[in-house]
This record gives C-alpha cells, sequence and structure tokens, in this order.
DNA sequence: CCATCTTTTGGAATGCTGTGCAAATTTGCA
DNA sequence: TGCAAATTTGCACAGCATTCCAAAAGATGG
C-alpha cells in the first residue's frame, strides 16, 4: 500500500488545459499583471479543475521573496511567549506572510543549526524574540543579508531593529508603588537565564532602589519560571531576609512565589506582601494570583513588525515601547 | 540610507571560487553524493568565505522534498498547545525538517488560506492539531497529495493518519475516580467549541456514566478555557445543582471551575468538591490548584509524528496512545 | 475605414540546485 | 608497470514560476 501521492499539477498543464501560454496563468496568480478577464477566468476555471496551487518555492526562487518570516524562539511552552507566538502569527498571515517557528531551546549547536535555516530558506525576515542565540550568531544573520528584528533585546547591533518594552519606566513605577504601600524589605525576584530582557528588568529596579536611597535584595536562584519563583520564596523567609514587597521580573516567577509563599510560609498577599510581576500572561488574573503586572503591548508589537516588513525596513533607531501597568489585588493600594 | 541587503551567494560563486565544477558544489552538500575529500574541503573552504548557504527553495523544486512541515494549530497561546508545538518543533528540527505555523485562529477564510499555504510551499506533510479546520478542508488537502497527520482528531479521512490519545479510558477511569470519592452529584463541564477532541472526552464520559447507572449533567457554558470554567462554576452553585464532584474536558476549564467555586463558593477542594481535567498542563500542577489530571504523551504523540514522516506515511491504521493518570490532590484518594 | 495608441499575449531568458550520464581520474591488483 | 574496477567530475537537463521584450490583438479617434 504505496502513497499514491499524486504529483503536483504545474502551471504548464494548466495552461495546456485553458488553451494559454504558461505565463498566462503565472499573470493571472501575480498581483498587478495584465491579463483579460476572459483568459483570467479561464485560467482560473482550469485551475480550479486541476486543483492547480502556486509553488511558493519557485516563485520565490524567481521573486527573491520567499514570503517565509522565520520566528526564533525558546521556551514556547511558556505563556508569554506563546502569546507573542499567537499575535505574531496572526498579524503576517494577516499580511500573506508565513511563519516559520524555529525552537531555539536546546543546545547551542541546535539553535545554531535553527538560525541557519534562516538563511536556507531566503526568509524574508528574521525575528528574534528575546533569549537564546548569542549576538554572534544573529550577526551572522546580518552579515549575510538578513533583515533581522529584535523583540526585547538590546545589542547594539548594526542593521537589526529592535523593538523594545520599557523596562526602566515599569521598574521604577514597581518600585514606587512597592514603596507607596509602604513595604520596608524589598527583593527583586530573577533568574539566571541572563536574558536580555530579565536582565534589563532587574537592573532597572536596581537603579531605581539606588537612585531612592532603598536597599533591595537581588535573587537567582535558577531559570526564569514558576518553580524557581518559589525556590526563591522558601530561601527568602526559611533565611533571616523576610521581604515584604517584591518585584518579580516576570510573571511567572511571581506567581511561584506568591504560591510558595502563601502556602507554605502562610504570607498573606496583599497584607503581608506585595507582589508585582511583569508580562500579564493569562494566569496573572486568575482569580487565585490577581496579580499586579506590567503588560507588553503585544499587538502593538506585531504591528511595528508588520510595519517593518512593508517598508523593507528603513524604519530608525530603535521602537521603544511601553508597558501598561495593570493594577490588581496583590499590592497594597 | 537604503538597505545595502547583500544579494545572497549562490552555488556557481562558490565554485568558481574553489576552482570545481558546481555541480561538486552540489555535491559536497548533498548528504550521500560522491565527492573526495579534497574538492569537498575546497568547496567548504570557499563556502566559509563566502558566506554561502544552500537555497532550500530551489533545492525543495528539485528534490520535491521542501523539508517543511506544516501546523495547523488554533489557540496557540493556550498551555496545552504552546507545550504541544514546543514539543513537536523540537523533534522535528532534531530531524532536519522545519515547521512552518498556521495559526487557525480567527476567520474561516483566513484558516482556508492558511491551509493553502500547506500547498503552496508543497509542505512534506501538515500536522492538524485538533479543532479549527473543517474536514473538507482537510480533504483538500489529501486530494491534492498532501500527506495529512490528524492530531486528536477522529475524523474518518482516507488517506490521513490519526494519533489519538484515548479519552475513553481516561473518562472511564474519571467517572471512576468520583465514585471512588464518595460524589453523588456529577457534572461534566464542557464547552461549546465542538471541537472534536473535546466531544470525545465528553461522550466517553456519558457513555461511562450510563453504563453505571449515574446520572450526570452536561455544562457547556462558553468557549473552551479558564473563564468559562469559572462561569460554569457560577452557574452550577448558583442554582440548585450543587455538584460534588466535576469532570472537565480541559485543564484550564477544570482550574477556572476551581477558582469560582473556591472564591465564590467557598467550596474547599477536595473536602466539598472533587475536580479532574484533562491534558496535564503546567498550570495543573501549581500549588494553587494541585489538580488531579490526565496526561497526553506529548513526548510519545511527537515521536509517533516523525516515524510516520520517515516512513514515508505508510504506518497503518490510527495510533490509539493511553493518557496517564496523574493523582494530585483535587480528588480525595 | 485607416492610422495610432493600449492592452494582451507568447516566447525566451532567468533564478538556483539536484542528478543521470558519460568522460576522466584515481585506485587496486597482478 | 599495465589493465580492470571504482571514484570522481563536469555537462546538460529538469524542476517551476516570473518577467522582459517583441509581436499580436484590440481600442480610439479622425
Amino acid at each position: 500500500m504505496n502513497k499514491p501521492i499524486r504529483t503536483p499539477i504545474n502551471a504548464q498543464q494548466v495552461a495546456d488545459r485553458a488553451g494559454v501560454s504558461r505565463s498566462a496563468v503565472s499573470r493571472t496568480f501575480t498581483e498587478g499583471a495584465s491579463v483579460s478577464e476572459a483568459t483570467r477566468a479561464k485560467v482560473l476555471r482550469a485551475a480550479a479543475e486541476l486543483g492547480y496551487h502556486v509553488n511558493h518555492l519557485a516563485r520565490g526562487l524567481t521573486s527573491q521573496q520567499s514570503g517565509i518570516v522565520c520566528l526564533l524562539i525558546g521556551e514556547i511552552a511558556t505563556p508569554y511567549q506563546s502569546a507573542l507566538l499567537d499575535v505574531v502569527t496572526r498579524r503576517l498571515q494577516a499580511m500573506g506572510k508565513v511563519v516559520m517557528v524555529l525552537n531555539t531551546a536546546g543546545q547551542a549547536e541546535a539553535t545554531e543549526a535553527a538560525l541557519r535555516q534562516t538563511l536556507n530558506y531566503r526568509a524574508d525576515a528574521t525575528v528574534v524574540v528575546s533569549g537564546s542565540p548569542r549576538s554572534s550568531l544573529v550577526e551572522t544573520c546580518v552579515a549575510n543579508g538578513q533583515r533581522v528584528i529584535l523583540i526585547n533585546r538590546d545589542d547594539l547591533l548594526e542593521g537589526t531593529q529592535q523593538i523594545l518594552v520599557d523596562s526602566a519606566g515599569a521598574a521604577a513605577e514597581a518600585l514606587m508603588m512597592l514603596r507607596r504601600a509602604g513595604c520596608d524589605r524589598i527583593a527583586v525576584v530573577s533568574s539566571t537565564a541572563g536574558t536580555p530582557s530579565i536582565v534589563a528588568r532587574e537592573v532597572s529596579f536596581s537603579v531605581a532602589a539606588a537612585q531612592a536611597g532603598v536597599d533591595v535584595q537581588l535573587c537567582r536562584f535558577g531559570p526564569t519560571g514558576y518553580a524557581t519563583g518559589a525556590e526563591t520564596a522558601r530561601q527568602l523567609f526559611a533565611s533571616a531576609a523576610r521581604p515584604d514587597g517584591v518585584f518579580c521580573v516576570t510573571d511567572l516567577l511571581a506567581l511561584g512565589f506568591m504560591d510558595a509563599a502563601r502556602k507554605e510560609f502562610d504570607r498573606r498577599v496583599p497584607d503581608d506582601l506585595c507582589v508585582i510581576g511583569f508580562d500579564d500572561i493569562a494566569q496573572a488574573g486568575w482569580a487565585s494570583y490577581e496579580l499586579t503586572t506590567f503588560r507588553q503591548p503585544l499587538d502593538t508589537m506585531a504591528d511595528h513588525i508588520a510595519t517593518i516588513l512593508e517598508s523593507g525596513g528603513l524604519v530608525a533607531g530603535p521602537i521603544n515601547l511601553p508597558a501598561q501597568t495593570v493594577w490588581r489585588r496583590s499590592v497594597r493600594p
């Protein structure tokens, strides 16, 4: 029982059936080409009957526009990343592009291979979502003429386009919120991942604290995620340092922290402990958490990506977007 | 400041530089082709110096193997879907394929367009993850010679390969668990989505209940998700029906249900209320929930996808995988 | 009805790589 | 060293669609 896989129809076959030239077929499916209504109709009918579908591989070969946008992303299963993925794929599809997802999880070599795919498939652009790939790899792409869009990465790479969410403003506001709530012992919960966005939030908060003359404890007890948040709470509440206000650089960290603090150390939020997160993932709004956090403007980010692609990449300078404060119940008003 | 985008290097240029024929270059980058070590080295050096990357579009054109696998998926931002996406992309990348994600969210026309891309890019295969696309659309793909792999969809389509997680067994066990816990008033929380997997779980549970002679209330108050779970709890606890045991066809529904039941109706889990979910998303294991649920064997599913691709699609019949019971604290033992 | 201007059409070239085939080279062995 | 066998190499073609160009057809105006 071998595959009776039908070999795909090509333009010539359609042309033959419609009684026109191959060029006519091509023109029918090329936006803005000159075909008479009559032949177009003939071609369309023939194409439908035969089940013809333009071969985008061949098209990309000549037109130098593959229609493919590569998205380099790690930790796809994470709520924030998947939300971004959702928004971006939707937006790009709407403009006729197609998204190739390259999972950068795992070994560095895997990432490197993934990055090469970007070049192999002559992607129209590559969107790099934080994390994984070392700058040098991104540089390779740029050097090979790839249009690269960096999301929440602050590497200063010539020839890339950056879209950043303002962490400094958010961090400063977070500090303010905690202090206004009367928090004395403030900690910032971060991770060992060292991802650009994580680091940015971490230092932004530290800087703001230093300026305000407040001491904060910086915690890095593991990778970015729920488990590390919980572990951090354990470390802090088991030791002398018992914070009454924490800024977590990620919602996931915050949720883990809250859970451990509440279940294992009987802290009440926000009475004994104020918690602030970052990202505004769906879970932050769940009744068990009601986490105060900062929302990343995903739609706006996607819009910018679209604009950059359409404009042919001549947008000047990095694009800085404000994060929106989402007040919920994890901080005393 | 226009883009000085370098036009990509092609095999001819590499050949010229290395002083060999273009075929030699092609062979160097083709697995299992015959090239002497000497020329291979020359070619590799030249390629590296020039920054050559095989054009996979052109390669796919001749070899009839684009190396692209399309993944049709809706609700990407959902924990289960994104987890699946993560596992599948990883697995496929490891075997040298590349994943094109087609987001089927939104209008039916968008889905249709997405599905066409599968044909346009001559994907080696299309993986359809539940939900969105109507059977007829999938049929179109099959008719056009696409290799189609259906995940958790029970449409009986000639020429497709199915991978299913056994919902009947899980549902039966769920019922058993609730009854053993002494639950009298049992409800099954489903959604209006009507997705094949959802429906399967729903009817499996109902059938099991009927066989056991137990009455269960079937609830469908909205789309599959946290909010609907919460809403369902509100409806049930505000009315006369006050279940003491519920089977939710999705973890997300379960978590929403638990939250509303606890916060708004003071139910204690598992003392007053036993809850069972399905999928075992990450959040189910969080300290706030500790949801008893059924885990889908994502890795195994990915393995099967890989196998199907490698075998050229001659695996016989649907593949049925058992769901693994994950005991946590939301059900009395 | 003819000359002129548009629009449409087909032919041929282009983009890039994989591969069958025959020629050329290297290797193996006596 | 000489000959058969095994590799390696280059040529040319295939694969599919886009696009320039010139020719054909149609439209417009006098």
